[in-house]
RNA sequence: CGCGGGGUAGAGCAGCCUGGUAGCUCAUUAGGCUCAUAACCUAAAGGUCGGCAGUUCAAAUCUGCCCCCCGCAACCA
């Protein structure tokens, strides 16, 4: 029985700015809260985002700019904020790993595990790259030299803990074969089960001495050693909304029976959440999530984007320039929830112009054009009428679209762009339906009856639209009810003029 | 023989699991209409479904082989 769905997104590494591809997922995650928000209530729905500020890197890029780890990602997470406001990012809490409440759920859990015997200390013995500071495996030697720097490497030994994840390989599998909801698309699910099946897991090394790594959450029973960044990070799905009490038992109104639990992830972080996190939950004998989701990458042009090639897309530009719907909209209707997308301000442009602003746009605006001309700026009175067989058939369409919906933001996959289809079939239907009902011949020939029942149809498709779009697109949603809301319309300018494509 | 994804109209994709006249969007062309943002509606053109072979009455769809493209160290959605 659920009642209550709880999402979360990636905390985000906070070493560079946002990019394209954390918007991505925190807009999905936007969207399908406000999706079920209307669906459940305000109350039922939990929407988490946040930030993941330890580890070497962070401490590197501070360093960098001569501030303090803590200055650094102080001056970092606001710029996150920014842009999630600036997004229509309705998130109900934002944690950073740097806060007192995730330090304390950290470390319980690190104690827990330790008293379960479920961690344990070893030797780790790898490859290091005294310049880098990194471990690598003999595999990721180039040369024998360090693959980053190309310098030697030499063999070090260190103290660390280990969590035994290789003891719960089995359960895995089996677990992951009698959920197949687990990991979606389903092409994950395989290529995780594929993974577990061909390879042997080793225990996860979830330290790193103090003396090499000062920025991390401290051991509690062994304070020379700090949390591995990756160990950490994945605890903030339940440190955020709950707590542990004196017997080791998690307590959270977000994570019981009754809540849908998901977790929207890029493909890059698959292993960690598919492999690591389950394993981290059921040696805490907390329940698993309901879905980890993968979904597909943005490439730009040809090439991958990613921080370190600079090739990244600004969010925010992208929005200064076309605007916060827009975005969204593009993001979430030109590629399958799931695969790889391109993108480019020409496609961008291509969806605006076609389904923004000729289908969507233009509908409204004919609509009220002819409420003005035809019934001096007010909805006739009446009720939706199937008064013919298209209207009628627009009246089924209205009627399942909740349902098409739901299929396909409420279950299982995640599939974005099909819904805003579905949304599209109406306001498709809509536009023949002007052209065919002639509404300037019901007007010359004084047909009011069957005027006033075709105005009616498209007010109450325009009307549903509106909802339905909402949660993908909020700014637009609330601008059509504005304009044509109320019985006394308020027409502005057209809701999305098209760009006329005059390219530099 | 490493793993995975992909190769379908000019572009981007669906269809493939569960074989049976090859479909969608955009772009193009022609027509219609005027309420509308050169928009909307209708129609047309455009594909030997990467190649070869096999199974079959029938293959984009199943099987085998081959060719080409993209990922597979780390950071990163």
């Amino acid at each position: 029985m659920t009642s209550k769905f709880y999402i979360t997104t990636p905390i985000y590494y906070v070493n560079a700015s946002a990019h394209i591809g954390h918007s991505y997922t925190t807009i999905a995650a936007d969207t399908l809260a406000r999706y079920n928000r209307n669906l459940l209530g305000k109350d039922k729905v939990r929407f988490l985002t946040g930030t993941d500020e330890h580890g070497q890197k962070i401490q590197r890029a501070a360093e960098k700019e001569g501030l303090s780890p803590q200055q650094f990602t102080d001056k970092i997470v606001p710029t996150f904020k920014n842009l999630w406001a600036k997004l229509d990012i309705s998130y109900d809490d934002f944690i950073r790993t740097t806060e007192e409440r995730h330090i304390r759920a950290v470390q319980r859990v690190l104690e827990i595990l330790h008293a379960k015997n479920e961690i344990y200390a070893a030797q780790y013995e790898g490859w290091y790259c005294i310049p880098c500071e990194t471990f690598w495996t003999e595999m990721q030697l180039v040369e024998n030299a360090c693959p980053d720097c190309k310098r030697p490497v030499e063999k070090i030994q260190e103290s660390n803990y280990f969590f035994k994840i290789s003891a719960y390989q089995d359960w895995l599998i089996d677990y992951l074969k009698s959920h197949l909801d687990f990991i979606r698309p389903a092409s994950r699910h395989e290529e995780v089960c594929r993974f577990l099946e061909l390879n042997k897991l080793t225990d996860l090394c979830i330290s790193r001495p103090q003396e090499r790594l000062g920025w991390g959450i401290p051991f509690s029973f062994s304070p020379e050693h700090v949390t591995y960044v990756w160990f950490d990070a994945l605890i903030n799905y339940i440190s955020a909304v709950g707590s542990f009490d004196d017997k080791g038992r998690y307590v959270s109104e977000w994570w019981g029976d009754d809540v849908k639990v998901v977790h929207l992830i890029g493909k890059d972080i698959l292993r960690q959440h598919a492999v690591y996190w389950p394993i981290i939950l059921k040696a805490l004998g907390i329940r698993m999530p309901d879905t980890v989701f993968a979904h597909g990458w943005w490439m730009l042009g040809e090439d991958k984007m990613s921080k370190s090639r600079g090739n990244v897309v600004s969010p925010l530009e992208m929005v200064d320039k076309f605007g916060v719907d827009v975005y969204r909209y593009f993001l979430l209707r030109d590629v399958p929830f799931g695969l790889d997308g391109n993108f480019s301000e020409d496609a961008l442009i291509k969806r605006f112009n076609s389904d923004l602003a000729n289908d969507l746009g233009n509908l409204v605006y004919r609509t009220l054009t002819m409420i003005e001309k035809y019934y001096q700026g007010n909805v006739p009175q009446g009720e939706f009428k199937a008064a013919d067989a298209q209207a009628e058939a627009i009246g089924v369409k209205i009627a399942h679209l909740g349902h098409r919906l739901a299929s396909n933001l409420g279950a299982g996959d995640y599939n974005f762009s099909l819904a805003l289809e579905s949304i599209w079939e109406l306001i498709n239907m809509a536009n023949k339906y002007v052209e065919d009902s002639k509404p300037w011949n019901l007007s010359k020939e004084g047909k009011t009856e069957e005027l006033r029942n075709f105005i009616l149809v498209l007010v109450g498709v325009i009307r549903k639209v509106s909802a339905a779009i909402a949660p993908f697109m909020p700014q637009a949603a609330v601008s059509i009810k504005e304009q044509i809301g109320q019985n006394e319309i308020k027409k502005g300018n057209p809701l999305f003029p098209r760009i006329e494509i005059k390219k530099v």
